[in-house]
DNA sequence: TCATGTGTACTATGTTGCATAGTACGCTCC
DNA sequence: GGAGCGTACTATGCAACATAGTACACATGA
């Protein structure tokens, strides 16, 4: 879990965004424990609440449930909801496509730019399945 | 000029943007003036050091200069300066291709999405430039 | 000359979202 | 009963952003 404080991106969206990503790729499975709000919150240094509000969200998702006294655990339908809502969810990528051609690159140029992402980003994450798990 | 207050990215920020992409794609040109500080805080009803703000940062990055008393105006170098700040800054796009790898998509996926991203970029220029000048 | 419209500079204040601090309570399990 | 879970609530701090208001210098043209 890879927190940067200073991101425009709020901490508590930089932490559901990491579990969607973890989860997405397999790292955390169905049935498996989300590590504890207190736990988290010491580890990363970041306040419980802020934690609590990142799990909140998680769970209006459907993507973990909270047993009180248990814990809190990743749904059975997790996976297929993170894949099914970036499917969906293009508005963001849309912009930076947006922004290429009015800046005005070409078609070749753009598709070259995603290609380079692609494969940064399947570098990038070779290490985060390696550094999470062991 | 389309400005949308309840943004998460600033309004400043939106404005330079906007400038960047109306001089990018041909509608302001070199030597062409842009609107007041004052106008366009009245067109926009936005206050005029916001405006202010944009405009000074578009003329650190070189892409209009002012001439005090007299107005502000589109660099030569405006266009060229703009399209090679795109190509070079990739990082918000790499982003969000590696958020779609993490969530789980293929490489078709994905490179269907960013296809229509572009479609729909090539529609959205139609209009901004049929909207601006008339 | 003077009014108008331009850029520029400055201080002060308000607003908002985010993060923190601190406390408290209920649940489960050993 | 204690430890470790989730949950709820109020209060406070903080930083970026936006606004309000004022003031001054410059250029232009009537």
């Amino acid at each position: 879990m890879i927190i940067d404080k200073r991101s425009r991106v709020p901490l508590y969206e930089q932490i559901i965004n990491q579990y969607k990503a973890l989860i997405a790729c397999g790292v955390i499975k169905t049935g498996d424990q989300l590590e504890s709000v207190r736990s988290l919150s010491a580890r990363l240094g970041i306040n419980p609440n802020t934690i609590q509000k990142a799990y909140m969200e998680l769970e209006n998702l459907y993507i973990c449930s909270s047993a009180p006294g248990k814990g809190r655990f990743v749904t059975a339908d997790a996976k297929n909801i993170i894949l099914s809502s970036a499917k969906e969810n293009t508005a963001s990528l849309d912009k930076e496509i947006l922004n290429l051609v009015l800046s005005g690159l070409t078609h070749d140029e753009i598709e070259n730019i995603v290609e380079k992402a692609y494969s940064k980003a399947n570098t990038k994450i070779k290490s985060i399945k390696f550094s999470e798990k062991g």
